[in-house]
DNA sequence: TATTAATCGAGACGGTACGTCTCGTCTTTTT
DNA sequence: AAAAAGACGAGACGTACCGTCTCGATTAATA
């Protein structure tokens, strides 16, 4: 059978959704294959929270490929993995309030308030919940994404110790404390903007009086 | 029709995996039937963590049918809290060392064993991780397991203020430092016994120099 | 304990729909229980038709409990039956039109009619569907209700042959293929009232040239 | 990577059921699933009659997944439809006797024979009853098996009107008297064989004196 | 009069099927 | 070689009925 130059019309190279078709481009992966699946699986966990996320779902949106997902995304988790690190991190700029207690204050505010209003924001608990079960999502949580967001956290501790606040050895014990004590309250669901909750908080870590 | 004694007999009060039956009580709950799942169900939770954990199959080895499961556990979540909650909970005596900064590391080591070495230990990361799913898990956890285990952590803290090591009011801010930083430990899988770590957090918890 | 006779207030004879209970009368069966069963049984077939009708929703409408049915039905087929049963039969009289071919034509558009028409109509062609599951469906069909109901159709061939229209001896053959003919058509949905149709049948049954 | 030969040995081809997989053959029905799905249907319908075939059951015997089934075969009488349909419908030649009523007698015999004697003939009964409840059976019934299997019948019929047994206008309306009386007997169960109750009616219809 | 026996509503029980959903693998066809 | 497409086995999900079994209350018939 002949070639039939028109079909090749009838492939439209964009998503599928709405009937069109996005084509192989041969043997190398597909910029357009993963944006569109990056895409459909952001707005997916956006849409339906981490419950709703499923790869069929994606795949359905994408117009792609199971297959295709999974081999560049071996596991479900991968997946949800890079989701999560294309995010736009929050827009936390750290403050620079010239003290500890109200640079912590300032930050755990903002932090808490990307957490609850913000589909990433949510989609943190999921990336944590996940990392309980699957250890491709643990490593990535504990040694890709956390390394990555701390610094701004230890920036503050660092600047600190630097005025003389705090002593510098004891930036590496209050960050777990301060890391921890953030995990608790959302993981517990105890992020409302409560500002005293915080400042106390901030002012025993800081070590200093309230 | 006489009364036939030997009828009661007849009625095999445990589990059917061997084909017995369990026959209704009448229309109250069957404590046969409860117990035969919630030890099926933990048996289940202990070989094949919380991934295997399927009503299907706590069914099929309770010998019970899957609607009384649902008639009693709305979801599969409820099932696993009350599970979680016959567990054991951790034989840990709260340490009496005469220094708050001691009783924290011997609780703490104490704590993470448990949490490494006990199937019910390590379903409490399961359980963390269906709260962020489940709000019956969430408030379960929150408010029913927690106020319960920490009893014994504030008991270390309220004695510490009773010997003068720490202020009285520091106790309710100390305590969501200390969990959190156990939590966000657990929740990265940073739990091995390393007491120099451990003794760290606890002399900056205390407050003691180290 | 003496006998409370306030309590005996508390109960009501009537249905449980609206909170009231059906005490029982003794070591006898209540015709009350009975007659509520029925009823909902009847309402049910009528309402959502066969593949709605469950022994579940029959209690939960009459305010039985389940082995209240299963002591006087020992099976869904048998409530069925007596529900098929109770149902009035069609309110056909038979036609005296002077003429076989004619009184068959009447009788049988009469009886399409009712097949359409009605609910106890359409619940014929469940029992005839239930007979070929159960035994005792089938024995009930054909022992119980097609000879009560085809006396009729028998009077009409009776007297034709009385007129002389027909022999004597073939009543009993041509019933059957009276008979077949509406099942046939009624099994396969084909009893849109066609009088051009039936009056075929009738004159070829009849003998009648056409 | 190269292109291993031994892959294609190292997917089974048949049945699940001694852990064996069927693989999928790409982006197309598989006719293997297909066939072990009928086959498993078959069989279990012959072993267990209608009442005993369920689709959790084929799916086990086929090794097929419940999806499969249900992708292909919407409702469960969709599937009863191909497995009936697929059945060696009867070895019923239509007899030669030159005299319609005996070529009646002869082929009624040997289809109650075959609606006696073989699974597939007492799945008819099922069918017809799965016909009462669900349109699809019912629009397969009538427009899809009953005008194949009834050339014969018909084609007897039209040899009698050639021969001039009856007239040839008269086939039509003896058609269904015959097809009903068979579905009567069928479906009261009265189809033992009785050679002269059979040549009454043979005789009735063929209009021929006994 | 006290006991016995059968009835009632209620509803739990084990079991099984239903039809849907998702997972991760596999294969064909097209580029 | 990689893409889209989508079929596949597996099996969990939660719901609906089935028919059985107690329960505790109630009442007629029996002793």
């Amino acid at each position: 059978m002949k070639r039939d130059p028109s079909r090749a019309q009838a492939i439209e190279p964009a998503s599928t959704r709405d009937g069109h078709r996005r084509a192989s481009i041969g043997a190398r992966r597909s910029p357009q294959a993963e944006e569109a699946i990056l895409d459909a699986a952001r707005a997916l966990l956006a849409e339906r929270g981490y419950s709703g996320f499923s790869i069929d779902e994606v795949a359905r949106r994408a117009g792609a490929g199971k297959p295709t997902i999974y081999r560049w995304w071996p596991t479900k988790a991968d997946l949800f993995i890079d989701v999560y690190s294309a995010e736009k991190s929050a827009a936390l700029v750290p403050p620079e309030t010239g003290a500890l207690w109200s640079d912590l204050l300032a930050y755990t505010r903002a932090l808490w308030a990307f957490w609850r209003d913000t589909p990433s924001g949510r989609t943190f608990r999921a990336l944590i919940a996940e990392a309980q079960a699957s250890t491709p999502a643990l490593v990535a949580l504990r040694d890709k994404f956390l390394p990555e967001r701390l610094k701004d956290v230890r920036h503050m501790f660092d600047e600190a110790a630097a005025r003389g606040e705090i002593r510098p050895e004891a930036v590496p014990h209050l960050l777990p404390l301060y890391i921890g004590f953030n995990w608790y309250r959302l993981l517990t669901d105890q992020i409302a903007d409560d500002p005293e909750d915080i400042t106390i908080m901030a002012r025993t870590l800081a070590g200093t009086p309230q």
